[in-house]
DNA sequence: TCTCTCACTTC
DNA sequence: TGAAGTGAGAG
């Protein structure tokens, strides 16, 4: 092994892992936390997120020119590539994944009925720049755990399709092609890692996970308030960031406005968060947790119904007497006639009402038992429309997501949990543009209708929630649809980490390194709750970097407590700089954990940054590079892999490298195609091509896109870039004491 | 569209 | 008691 790869094995070892590779110096160490480290690697965002130009053999030959490129300038850049090498390996052994999966965990979404009535209305999530959490709350009953086995449960939320949406006619509507993506992050659960028992004892909720439009810097470093930082995991990033409240770690995940997201949740069996990279995620999406994000309520109805559920939301009900109430009483002669008249019974109607308690279902018609997932259906749809043209087709995303909801009378209308006075309030507050939306003059009826109506739908949406709950939702389990059919929305190349089943409700999807069905879904970045940072033992390496200043700043006391659960000591605390401090983990698990998130046709998140430049280095690497290279040339090696296997399981590693595909592409034949092509398989523990050929795909071509003519410069110079990081190390590494190149 | 402040709530 | 989470509404 050359000491290039011996400084790139040093590179692998997780900062958070405890204790300290004796060949892991930590003046390299600190370095890899400069702020400055990182971007160094980094591409734009904006410059990734193009289409790829061909996954074929522009690929193969953007691949070929960096390898030549690299080759050229002598770069030490191999172990930089997606497989680490054989000693790392090794070296890494303590870290492999527990072997087989003998477990069958089964999730089951709670408040799912809460869920299925926002979903039929096309959930708004608002994204603020301090965060904000999601409601419904997203939360899930496990089972099915091995007990003794500990897991780290994670979740993210990505892209659920490549468009821009716009609130018309009181219809979201696509309006476009959808803006570059933003940094992504894996939200690890606080808990983890916990054993199975500890995990199935109670719903996991994620309800601190908070969702922001804060991104002040491309590069996703400046994306944290002040205070915060990132941790730069395997390529993605552990990302945390400190809110501006001192003593409060949270964890942000950023979107953009009038976008559709689709939250996830994966289940890794694994101790220890370093095995993150080379285990078997399980992933399992519940399509009516779906959300467009708004930085401001478009869909009055969405607005009156988290008001309704939300108990924070509480002083807005209108049997509260919270401000808005108030204003309007001052401002609105006749709704306060209204609400006077209508109080009474409100109140007798909500008095017991818990918030949290699930809204009552609504509107059977349009329950997903009946018809097919809004989501689904829709977003088949909408994709294709993105795809060919951006021109907003305005009844049709809507119906579909709203179902007959929005399609005729407003679903709160027939179906429930509309508050009396949401129409008028919502003419009196809103533009008069909305105030004419149709499907709200037409639903709402005079005040005693409605009053009446609601009475009725109270008593009705209760029993359409039993119904709903009994029947066609397979109560209790596995509530997520997933199939094979292209018309999946997940499945269309919007959410590449899944594999699709027919009868696979909403289970897990294993990313398959052995069964060569790479699950796409593995974003790279993560963030994690404090808790997690404690379990992992990773508090002292905090607590160093920060003590030792180089790079660190954690963030002021408030770190300490943050991460206080977490362990963190006193050294942390001791570090008040506000800056990010990112870590640069390894440049292999970046390549294998920071391609997967969604990229709709060569959306490239944030960490494909890592991997264009990864790719450059996997491409020094002679004898994977010409395989990946002629695996990049025969084409259609795609992300849609996993869709492909009717397998209800498939084995997903993060080492496995997504690859793109044109946004046209069927999913279900190119996986079909896939399947066949990449039979000759890898295992899962070990280096498969496919990375190698995800990496030219994802990275080289990528690059190639931003500047066609000048790929292998970009390259070379990509490379250069690489090679002053790795010296840097190595030279930091030659300057530590005491320590031993490992060999 | 987005950001900020406000009054209100929960915890 | 106060931190934190809400939507409203102004700008």
């Amino acid at each position: 092994m050359r000491e290039p790869a011996l400084a790139a094995s040093a590179m692998a070892y997780h900062p958070f892992h405890a204790p300290r590779p004796a060949d892991f110096p930590m003046s390299a160490f600190l370095a890899a936390a400069q702020p400055s480290f990182f971007p160094a690697l980094a591409l734009p965002p904006g410059a990734l997120a193009k289409p790829l130009p061909d996954p074929g053999l522009a690929g193969a030959a953007a691949a070929a020119a960096a390898a030549a490129a690299a080759a050229e300038a002598g770069l030490h850049v191999s172990a930089l590539g997606p497989h680490p090498p054989a000693a790392h390996l090794r070296s890494l052994k303590s870290l492999e994944p527990e072997d087989e999966v003998e477990d069958d965990p089964k999730v089951t979404l709670e408040a799912k009925e809460l869920w299925d009535q926002f979903h039929k209305l096309g959930t708004e999530m608002v994204i603020t720049k301090s965060g904000r959490r999601m409601f419904p709350p997203f939360k899930v009953r496990v089972s099915g755990l091995d007990k003794k086995a500990k897991y780290i449960l994670l979740m993210d939320i990505v892209a659920a399709d490549d468009c821009r949406y716009k609130f018309h006619n009181s219809r979201w509507m696509v309006a476009g092609k959808a803006d570059p993506e933003m940094p992504k992050r894996m939200y690890i659960h606080p808990d983890s890692p916990a054993t199975g028992e500890q995990w199935m004892a109670k719903p996991v909720a994620f309800h601190k996970l908070k969702l922001t439009n804060n991104i002040s810097d491309k590069h996703g470093f400046a994306d944290v308030p002040p205070g915060g930082g990132s941790f730069f995991f395997g390529g993605g990033s552990l990302h945390l960031y400190l809110s501006q409240a001192p003593g409060k770690w949270e964890r942000g995940t950023i979107l953009n406005s009038m976008h559709k997201y689709q939250p996830r949740f994966h289940i890794v069996r694994a101790n220890d968060i370093l095995k993150l990279p080379y285990s078997t995620f399980r992933t399992y999406v519940f399509p009516e947790t779906d959300f467009i994000a708004v930085t401001a309520y478009q869909n009055d109805k969405i607005t009156q119904l988290k008001i309704d559920n939300n108990p924070f939301a509480k002083g807005f009900r209108d049997t509260g007497n919270g401000r808005r109430e108030k204003r309007k009483q001052l401002t609105l002669p006749s709704l306060r006639l209204y609400e006077e008249h209508c109080k009474p019974e409100r109140d007798g109607a909500e008095s017991d009402a818990s918030s949290c308690d699930p809204a009552p279902a609504r509107e059977p018609p349009a329950s997903p038992g009946s018809a097919p997932s809004p989501l689904r259906l829709h977003r088949t749809r909408a994709e294709e429309k993105c795809a060919a043209d951006s021109d907003p087709e305005p009844e049709r995303l809507s119906e579909e997501r709203a179902g007959p909801a929005l399609g005729r009378s407003p679903a709160l209308d027939s179906g429930s949990p509309p508050r009396l006075t949401e129409p008028e309030r919502a003419r009196e507050r809103r533009s008069p543009e909305r105030g004419k939306e149709p499907a709200e003059s037409g639903g709402d009826g005079p005040f005693g209708l409605r009053s009446l109506e609601k009475e009725r739908a109270e008593a009705r949406r209760k029993d359409d929630g039993r119904k709903e709950a009994g029947e066609g939702k397979e109560p209790g389990l596995a509530p997520l649809v997933v199939q094979t059919d292209s018309a999946s929305p997940l499945g269309a190349g919007h959410l590449p980490g899944l594999a699709f089943s027919g009868h696979l409700h909403g289970q897990q999807f294993f990313g398959p390194l052995g069964a060569g069905q790479p699950l796409f879904l593995h974003p790279g970045q993560f963030a994690m709750g404090p808790g997690a940072f404690s379990a992992m033992g990773m508090g002292h390496l905090l607590a160093s970097v920060a003590g030792g200043g180089g790079g660190g700043g954690g963030g002021g006391p408030g770190t300490a407590t943050g991460l206080d659960a977490g362990g963190l000591g006193p050294a942390a605390s001791a570090a008040s700089t506000p800056a990010p401090f990112p870590f640069h983990l390894s440049q292999h698990m970046l390549a294998s954990q920071g391609i997967p998130m969604p990229t709709f046709g060569g959306l490239f998140p944030y960490p494909y940054t890592y991997m264009a430049a990864a790719a450059a280095a996997a491409s020094a690497l002679p004898a994977t590079s010409a395989a990946a290279a002629a695996a990049a040339a025969a084409g259609s090696l795609s992300r849609s892999h996993f869709l492909g296997s009717a397998r209800p399981r498939l084995r997903f590693s993060p080492y496995q490298i997504p690859v793109t595909i044109p946004p046209s592409t069927s999913l279900l034949t190119t996986g079909l195609a896939a399947e066949g092509s990449k039979a000759a398989g890898s295992n899962s523990r070990e280096p498969s091509p496919l990375p190698e050929l995800a990496l030219r795909k994802v990275g080289a071509p990528s690059r190639g896109a931003l500047s066609p003519s000048g790929s292998a410069k970009e390259a070379a110079s990509e490379l250069q870039s690489i090679q002053r990081l790795v010296s840097g190390l190595e030279n930091q590494r030659a300057l530590s004491p005491g320590r031993e190149s490992p060999k």
